[in-house]
DNA sequence: ACCGAAACTGTATGCGCATACACTCGGCGG
DNA sequence: CCGCCGAGTGTATGCGCATACAGTTTCGGT
């Protein structure tokens, strides 16, 4: 590691050209193959790693995509602690659970796994931002720089910021309402995944007795949720206005405090409705611990589909989303732009599942 | 994005040369206010955002840390599913776990977390890369040229790719074996922390009779936690060899079999020690499915502290990993050594807790 | 009003690679 | 045996930026 070889070092060491060694590297067809022998073991023996930022330069892209996230609170609890090696073990009751050390959000995490497959697998290296609320213009320029396209999370980041980057990069909006119509859109069924979910409890459950727990008054995707809900009463002929709804922040912690709040009031509904599996986690915890059967006495329903409901008991019904498939086709809309900058923009929708599980529909045989 | 637009466009447009524009982005403090603000100005008309690449190869340094993970079976699964938007919501009974579809893994996800947080921290960008089976060295490659530095996991990588790319920038391998004493090296206590737990099996619960189900025998992790299991039995003089040993392979499915094997055999121990906290869960699946009290009958214990374990029913005991932490310590090591290439390799040792739950302790207020 | 230092800005160069183009060389048809 | 062609290789250039260095302006002091 003195000092990184080159081209021009493999060149010298081979006795042919720099040319020549970047052929060998970009188009090794074109070269002779007893060349081609000779340049490949100067570059076993020199270690030699090209620099992509000289490549990138030069070929006027960078190969790499990127895929930036806006800040979830649970990042920043990371912030503050250091890690201290002073004692090596530590035997404790369980912390309680915060819902900030452990960060909850499978839901980026697989929109991450479902981009970095696509990405690599088209030939691109992704690249990865988080946003902190301090400085988002300045992170997203940084990425803008680096990439040759970028996908963005709901709304993570300020128009006129999109709006500068994108003279430079493509950007694809992930989840979150269109923004303009300029940029390329993936999302996912929000309003019909609920809708049916809120269609089945009402016809095959013979449910009418609701009460909807939403997420955060600036989620569009919480939005959406709570839309496909509305519908589905009022295709029923029932009015969504008489139906309680309770506004929540997506967290477990607040799933239950709205819980409890329906507990204490006597006010528990036959079906609590939740815009996100983590609150209806948290009415869990709270119906467990009063002692209230789900189903038989509340149904809850979440959304999103994360690994958490599978194994909760019971086990919860929800809508589950396509997360990984939301990042490869944000992935695939990026690479097709590429392409074809001039094609019309892009929006794609993903479906959804309903998955029907003990938290709705009784027991069931769990020995799988 | 008709042509992105370079140095000498804004120094054109504002009337400087292009190094007064260089400036006012790097070193605002050297550029009069007046000038400054007249660049600004351009640059925000002009929608101009700095190519990385020159920047890069200008100052010789990509501004990037990598992050490369060995692929886990999870990932493959994904490659085929294209998505297919003919009906937008499909109502279904619940997929049945295949631990494959819902990728288990919040390990590197965590350690990606981390990894990003520090390095965004420290000013420089994060690259993943997941390594594919097919062509790792590729891979490695690709990124190793474009970054500044790289994070290994594990064995994901073969020795000689290693050697190759570590001539040219700092490579820290995240847990795993030490590989020779030229890299530096961020791992956790797997062997004090399992041995801990067992220790306090053997001393507060007065066990004795275990069975250990190991990991894949290729998981140094995996020996590492085995280790630390015998030894605790050897040093309270009870022989680690007549304690059954149940070759797994850290997955969910894995820990079902081995429980069910148990259970049809009749020879259920007291303890059921686990390498990971996905088998540990399979294990609960399965003794709760035939009727198994835990912890009355069966104590199980995991390792790891994913989220699952903490929604489990009971509740699994086990050894929480500070993932997080070890990402943010590699970025940290690699940073200290791009400051100071020549200091020693470093080697840093995490701390783990054990957390005790009711999958060994017995029934627990759980109405947090 | 003059001088020198300090503050500021411009000019020139190179980072490491891809690639257009020029060139060499061997083989082939005429 | 000559000229032509194509495979293979070398030469020269530019990608967009940072920065050393040179040049210019500003400003305090006298």
């Amino acid at each position: 590691m003195a000092k990184a070889s080159t081209v021009y070092d493999v060149a010298g060491h081979a006795g042919v050209s720099i040319a020549t060694v970047s052929r060998v590297l970009r188009r090794p067809d074109d070269v002779r193959a007893s060349t081609r022998d000779k340049v490949l073991a100067s570059v076993a023996e020199l270690g030699y790693v090209p620099s992509a930022n000289a490549r990138g330069l030069a070929a006027r892209r960078t190969g790499v995509l990127g895929l930036y996230f806006p800040n979830l609170d649970a990042m920043e609890e990371l912030d503050d602690g250091e890690f201290d090696a002073s004692s090596l073990v530590e035997v404790v009751q369980d912390i309680p659970d915060s819902g900030l050390v452990r960060p909850p959000n499978l839901y980026f995490d697989e929109v991450l796994r479902g981009s970095e497959l696509e990405a690599w697998r088209q030939g691109f290296a992704l690249m990865v931002g988080v946003g902190r609320v301090a400085y988002p213009a300045d992170m997203v320029n940084d990425i803008a720089g680096r990439v040759d396209g970028m996908a963005v999370l709901a709304q993570s980041i300020p128009d006129s910021v999109l709006q500068h980057v994108s003279r430079r990069i493509p950007i694809v909006l992930i989840a979150g309402p269109r923004r303009g119509d300029s940029y390329d859109h993936v999302s996912v069924s929000n309003s019909e995944g609920m809708g049916a979910l809120t269609t089945h409890l009402l016809d095959s459950l013979a449910v009418t007795d609701f009460a909807y727990v939403a997420g955060p008054d600036d989620s569009p995707d919480g939005a959406e949720r709570y839309s496909g809900f509305r519908q589905a009463l009022h295709s029923r002929g029932l009015d969504p206005d008489a139906r309680p709804v309770l506004h929540g922040g997506f967290s477990r912690q607040r799933g239950r405090e709205v819980a409890t709040q329906l507990v204490n009031d006597g006010k528990l509904p036959r079906a609590l409705v939740c815009g996100n599996d983590q609150m209806a986690l948290g009415a869990l915890d709270v119906l467990r611990a009063h002692g209230v059967r789900v189903p038989d006495e509340v149904i809850v329903t979440g959304f999103d589909g994360i690994e958490a409901g599978q194994t909760s008991s019971p086990r919860l019904t929800t809508v589950r989303q396509p997360m990984v498939d939301l990042g490869r086709a944000a992935m695939r809309v990026m690479l097709s732009r590429l392409e074809d900058p001039k094609q019309p923009p892009i929006s794609v929708r993903l479906p959804v599942k309903v998955l029907l599980r003990e938290s709705s529909e009784g027991p069931v045989d769990s020995s799988s």
